[in-house]
Order: C-alpha cells, then sequence, then structure tokens
DNA sequence: TGATGTTTACGCCCTA
DNA sequence: TAGGGCGTAAACATCA
C-alpha cells in the first residue's frame, strides 16, 4: 500500500548524523499495524516525549495537528488556544505531559493549552528545540526540523488548502504554510517549489482560479478539485492510493503513466469510486482559466463574490462534502487516517464534536495500531454535523484564534 | 526581473 | 517485471 517513506536530507552534509539514532523517523511501509502512529510518532521525533512512556501515539499526532492549525497561512498567532477542543480528549495527557512536556511553566495547561502551540515547541519536530530536556548541544544533534515530512507534494498541496478559510491559496500562500508547518521545506526553496508547482499544474485535483480584475496580485489561486477528495484514502495524506485524473471528456479517471507524467489512463472509473456525475471534471480543470477569480473573502461571503462558474464549482463541492460525505464513509472530510488532514488540521468544532466518551474509548486503546485510534481522531466526524462544521464555511476555528 | 505556470524528461521506489 | 506514484530538474512562456 503505502509506500515507505524515504528520508530526503539530500543537502545536509551530515544528514546521516541527524538520523543515525533509531528515534528518526522511518519507513511508513507497513501500515497495517500502528503504522500511523508509529511513522508519525518517530517522523515527529519528539525529544522530549522520549521520556513520555504513556504519550500514546494518538496524542503526538494530536500536537502534529497544533502545528498545523498555528501556523496556517491563516496568519493564526500560535498558542492562541484555538485547539481547545483537542485537549478536550487529553485529560490524561496534561498529566503525562506537564510538567516536563511544557516549556511554559506558566498557567495550567489546560486541555486547551496542552494543544497550544508552547507545546508544540516540545513536541514537533517543527519547532523542535526542546526546552525540556536539555542536552549537551554538541551531542544532541539530532533535529527534526530538518526531517522530511513524510507527505507528498501533493499531501501538503491539499492539506494547505483544505485548511484554508476559502478553500483556496495562491503559491505563495501554498508555500508559506508548508514552510510554516514544516521547517524542512525552509531550505531548497527553489528545489521543492518546482515541484510544488509542477505538481499544481499536473495534478488534475488542483484546479486554478484566476484572480478576479478587482483583486489584482500574483497568481492565481489554487483549489481542489471537487472530484479529487478521496485521493488519500482513510485521510492518510502520505501517498495517494490513486491518482486523480480527468480524461478528454471529463471523466475522473485512474491514471496512469510511464514515460509521461501525464499518460492517460486505462481505466475509466471515477477517483476512487466517487463516482460524482454530476458534472464534467474535465470541465472544472480545462475551463479553470475560464473561471472568474474567487474573491478571497471569508467563506461566509463566498456564497456570492465567486463568479458563476467558480462558485458552481465550489458550491458543488461543498454540497458533496455534506451530501456525499454524509454518505460516503470515505469522504474528504471523513478522514480517519492517523496521517489525515484532520490530525493535522483539526478543528475546533470537529472536536468539540468529538464527545468524551468516544475519547474516553481512545484512550483504552493503547496501540494506536487499533483501528479504533484514526476515527477516534475525528471523532464523530462521520456524522453530518461534524462534516457540516469542517466545511468552509466554518471559520469559527480561525475566528476563535 | 522575478514570480508564476506549463510541460517534458528521467529516475526511484513500491505494488500487483 | 510492468505499471504507477512521486520527486526533481529544466526549459520555456506568461504576467505583474
Amino acid at each position: 500500500m503505502l509506500g515507505a517513506v524515504k528520508m530526503e536530507g539530500h543537502d545536509h552534509s551530515d544528514w546521516s548524523t541527524y538520523y543515525a539514532e533509531p528515534e528518526c523517523y522511518t519507513s511508513v511501509g507497513n501500515m497495517n499495524s500502528g503504522f500511523g502512529m508509529n511513522s508519525m510518532g518517530t517522523y515527529m521525533g519528539m525529544t522530549g516525549m522520549s521520556s513520555t512512556a504513556n504519550m500514546s501515539a494518538g496524542s503526538m499526532n494530536m500536537s502534529y495537528v497544533n502545528a498545523g492549525v498555528n501556523h496556517g497561512v491563516a496568519g493564526m498567532s500560535p498558542g492562541a488556544g484555538g485547539m481547545n477542543a483537542m485537549g478536550t480528549g487529553l485529560a490524561g495527557m496534561g498529566a503525562t505531559l506537564n510538567p516536563s512536556m511544557s516549556p511554559l511553566n506558566g498557567p495550567p495547561p489546560s486541555m486547551n493549552t496542552l494543544a497550544s502551540y508552547p507545546n508544540m515547541n516540545v513536541m514537533s519536530p517543527m519547532y523542535g528545540q526542546s526546552t525540556v530536556r536539555p542536552r549537551d548541544p554538541k551531542t544532541y544533534r539530532r533535529s527534526y526540523t530538518h526531517a522530511k515530512p513524510p507527505y507528498s507534494y501533493i499531501s501538503l498541496i491539499t492539506m494547505a488548502i483544505q485548511q484554508s478559510t476559502t478553500k483556496m491559496l495562491t503559491l505563495a500562500e501554498i508555500y508559506q504554510w508548508i514552510q510554516d508547518l514544516f521547517p524542512f521545506y525552509r531550505q531548497n526553496q527553489q528545489r521543492w517549489q518546482n515541484s510544488i508547482r509542477h505538481s499544481l499544474s499536473f495534478n488534475d485535483c488542483f484546479i486554478k482560479v484566476p484572480r478576479s480584475p478587482d483583486k489584482p496580485g500574483k497568481g492565481s489561486f489554487w483549489t481542489l478539485h471537487p472530484d479529487s477528495g478521496n485521493m488519500f484514502e482513510n485521510g492518510c495524506y502520505l501517498r495517494r492510493q490513486k491518482r486523480f485524473k480527468i480524461e478528454a471528456g471529463g471523466i475522473v479517471k485512474e491514471s496512469s503513466r510511464k514515460g509521461t507524467e501525464g499518460g492517460s489512463s486505462s481505466s475509466s472509473e471515477s477517483c476512487n469510486g466517487n463516482d460524482s456525475p454530476s458534472h464534467s471534471t474535465k470541465d472544472l480543470k480545462s475551463s479553470a482559466p475560464d473561471l472568474k477569480p474567487r474573491e478571497p473573502v471569508s467563506p461566509e461571503q463566498s456564497a456570492s463574490p465567486l463568479p458563476q462558474q467558480t462558485h458552481h464549482l465550489l458550491s458543488h463541492h461543498h454540497s458533496v462534502l455534506v451530501d456525499d460525505a454524509h454518505l460516503k464513509p470515505e469522504h474528504h472530510y471523513s478522514f480517519n487516517h492517523p496521517f489525515s488532514i484532520n490530525n493535522l488540521m483539526s478543528s475546533e468544532q470537529q472536536h468539540h464534536k468529538m464527545d468524551l466518551k468516544t475519547y474516553e474509548q481512545m484512550m483504552h486503546y493503547s496501540g494506536y495500531g487499533s483501528s479504533m485510534t484514526g476515527a477516534l481522531s475525528m471523532g464523530s466526524m462521520s456524522t453530518k454535523a461534524c462534516l457540516e462544521s469542517s466545511i468552509p464555511t466554518d471559520t469559527s476555528y480561525y475566528q476563535g484564534i
């Protein structure tokens, strides 16, 4: 299934020294059991957590979430406690984490603050200068901030777009989001940014939406194809099972490629079974240049400023999100995988809706390998209410920061 | 001029 | 081993 994630640190001359020790994040290859947490946890490094045996993998994942949330392109400031709901289910973790895990020594970390940025400093590789366990700087050289995240560029782009309130980002915003979230990408920008651009252009799952004339600026907005939602099965943002491909004629296909990446598909089935026939997906992509731009507005406004076509596109998307998600377990916002964007980008509302009972159940599953955990990360996201809470119209998360 | 966007090519790795 | 996903490089075009 998911391929092993190769550690890539091409430009670190002493890369091996960073990961010479077993704590380095390893292959996510065998996802069957405990994949998510093992791999995520190892990737994350969790320098401060190595001494925290009780720390569940799930909690690691959650900490990762916060990084994503707090560093979103929305300009959210870290540590605002937006992820309180996440903490809701982490009562047990507080004790585990504190005080050793908290660099603050300040306000007693509520469940809210558990998820806040300061803790991330300790728990996240991205901000990997642990303040918890002082080490000899000469001997402690591992820097997980330099670990390449186990996400493909497509995954990163998808995550960035999905976490944005408007579900549209400019290229620069995507760059910024990635860099903010993953310090690894603060270097060698030319290389990975080229890959990002390549991914955006090459993959049909990304749609370019031109700016409106009254919103001048560089570059277009990029959004996700409405039918691309299930590229990452189970929400695992590591490697797509199937590529989202739009064939001539508007058929969403799984592609095949050899030699040229754009090779046409041999299959005519719609992407991952998401056979939404309501519109021509080809049109969505091919006609993207014709789309009038979005107003970079709040989602509440998104219903109107968007040009007809774009609006149609997005509203279709939203309706799909709401309606289809309710019907289809494998939907965008039904991701229940440890590497799910939901684990990275869980919204306050989502976690509010994860009832405590569910969480308690979760906490009884020590191993992340349990199929429970992934779903738990999303709590009751399978419900329409939760799904709706995650659709773009819901900006309260950002507002609450 | 630099950022953005498109396209082609190639290699690596994984899975069936 | 072929097919497919992905990363990377590079050339080129367009645009602010």
